[in-house]
RNA sequence: GUGGGCGUAGCUCAAUGGUGGAGCACCGCACUGUGGCUGCGGUGGUUGUGGGUUCGAGUCCCAUCGUCCACCCCA
């Protein structure tokens, strides 16, 4: 029979690997019970419309990168390709968002994306987020970017860069839209294919193109920051002045424009140096139209999302060897011949609810059942045989004193021995 | 989606077009009821897959799948 692989883009997370995935999710779990957020979990599939009216038609991701397919009940369905969507729908749907109300909410788990896979890309992915729903203040803003900052610390991540922008809002984007074009018109022919195709559909692109040609015509177009109307410019300051009191550094970043079109206000990325061309580890920012966008009333909201692969990257990176240790036995039972083994199992449960056991389970001899706690840094060996069960006893040796003491079996089913 | 690199043992990699190897890992033996170190031995490959060229292909050609890099985009 010819193989099955993984599909493109896919991977399976395996020992010990999935230990370190174990580790980032307690961290999660335990940071965001500080920070005071609570966890949501939304299906990993929702309507097509969820994510063409929240992440927008004109968004790549809708364009071209979802996984969209119809069921046998005619419904369109899309493998999520972020979370945010998600969780605005939840809490319009389930009525949690009520004006004075700030919601905090986490999320994590797989995307979806159909993306050319590289290092750091995949079609699946994970991602871990959170969202301040509820509130148009400032301090909500930096709430976010501290808490992405301190879960990033929390990981063990060093080397990071935030990046911070204002991308307007719908009031004052328009404006700025049609000033950046008035300064690229008489430059139009000078520009690459690409651009030119943004100077109609979204000409905030330009300044992000990579084409020294397109870099050099854009050498002083009007910035989006001097173009904010007066609230926005006050919300972006305040932002600032939050993050400055929180004592989280940043750079601002005029050219930083989000790939999701519900952004408004502020938005930031975080970059970690030792990534290449997949850098951002995270990113996120304020979208104060999506709730409405998705049903419901007129709710602001802020959050952000990383990507929990390029995390893992960015550790190996900085050369983060062991996010989890392997988990050590305290005891290995051995036996000496098949007829201790009913006793093995016997002591090996009652051990279990101590501490960490182990047995052989392969019929191995007693030299390979050594070799077996050897290899998987058992403290003691619990050595059972003829010898040892006539007489109620057996044989403990401490694998890193080579001390071996008989003690009887009865204070081993009761941990009432230190000897054991 | 565009351009390019790479697919050989579980892992990391060798093999001027001429019988596919090594290290690590795994299993066993070294006076038979005891781990790590050492020595010796062993298991393990339809060379990603399918075609083609050739007396002969891991090696050359085509296709396909996968992967990686850059662009794009982003997490």
């Amino acid at each position: 029979m010819a193989k099955i692989q993984a599909p493109r883009g896919t991977h399976d997370i395996l020992p010990p690997e999935s230990r370190h995935w174990i580790e980032m999710e307690r961290r999660t779990h335990e940071l965001m019970r500080r920070w005071g957020f609570e966890e949501i979990r939304t299906p990993m599939f929702e309507s097509e419309e969820l994510f063409v009216r929240g992440v927008g038609q004109g968004s790549d991701i809708v364009r071209k990168e979802m996984y969209t397919f119809t069921d046998k009940g005619d419904r369109r369905l899309s493998l999520r390709p972020e979370g945010t969507a998600s969780v605005a729908r939840a809490a319009v749907e389930h009525g949690m968002l009520q004006p004075g109300r700030v919601l905090k909410l986490y999320y994590q788990g797989p995307m979806f994306r159909y993306d050319r896979p590289a290092a750091g890309r995949y079609r699946q992915f994970h991602q871990m987020g959170a969202e301040v729903i509820g509130s148009a203040a400032p301090v909500a803003d930096a709430e976010i970017i501290g808490v992405f900052w301190a879960w990033l610390l929390e990981m063990g991540l060093q080397g990071l860069t935030v990046r911070l922008n204002s991308v307007g809002c719908p009031v004052c984007r328009p404006a700025y839209r049609e000033r950046l074009r008035d300064f690229l018109r008489p430059k139009l022919e000078w520009l690459c294919g690409d651009c030119k195709e943004r100077f109609e559909k979204n000409p905030m692109r330009i300044l992000d193109c990579k084409v020294p040609g397109c870099q050099a015509e854009i050498v002083g177009a009007p910035s989006t920051l001097d173009s904010l109307g007066e609230e926005c410019r006050t919300h972006f300051e305040e932002v600032q002045a939050c993050l400055q009191a929180a004592g989280i550094r940043f750079e601002i970043d005029p050219g930083l424009v989000r790939g999701l079109d519900y952004y408004t206000k502020t938005a930031f990325e975080v970059h970690h140096a030792g990534l290449g061309a997949q850098s951002a580890v995270g990113g996120g920012g304020r979208y104060d139209g999506l709730v409405e966008e998705v049903g419901g009333g007129s709710s602001p909201g802020v959050g952000f999302s990383t990507g929990l692969e390029r995390i893992l990257l960015a550790l190996e990176a900085d050369g983060v060897a062991e996010l989890a240790p392997p988990a050590r036995p305290d005891w290995f039972v051995a036996t000496v011949n098949s007829d201790a083994r009913d006793e093995a199992l016997r002591l090996v449960t009652a051990l279990r609810r101590r501490g960490a056991a182990e047995m052989d389970l392969s019929g191995a001899s007693l030299k390979s059942q050594f070799k077996q706690a050897d290899r998987l840094g058992a403290a003691k060996v619990i050595v059972l045989g003829p010898r040892e069960i006539e007489r109620g006893v057996a044989m403990v040796r401490d694998m890193a004193t080579h001390q071996e003491n008989e003690v009887p079996l009865k204070e081993l089913y009761t941990g009432g021995s230190e000897s054991a």
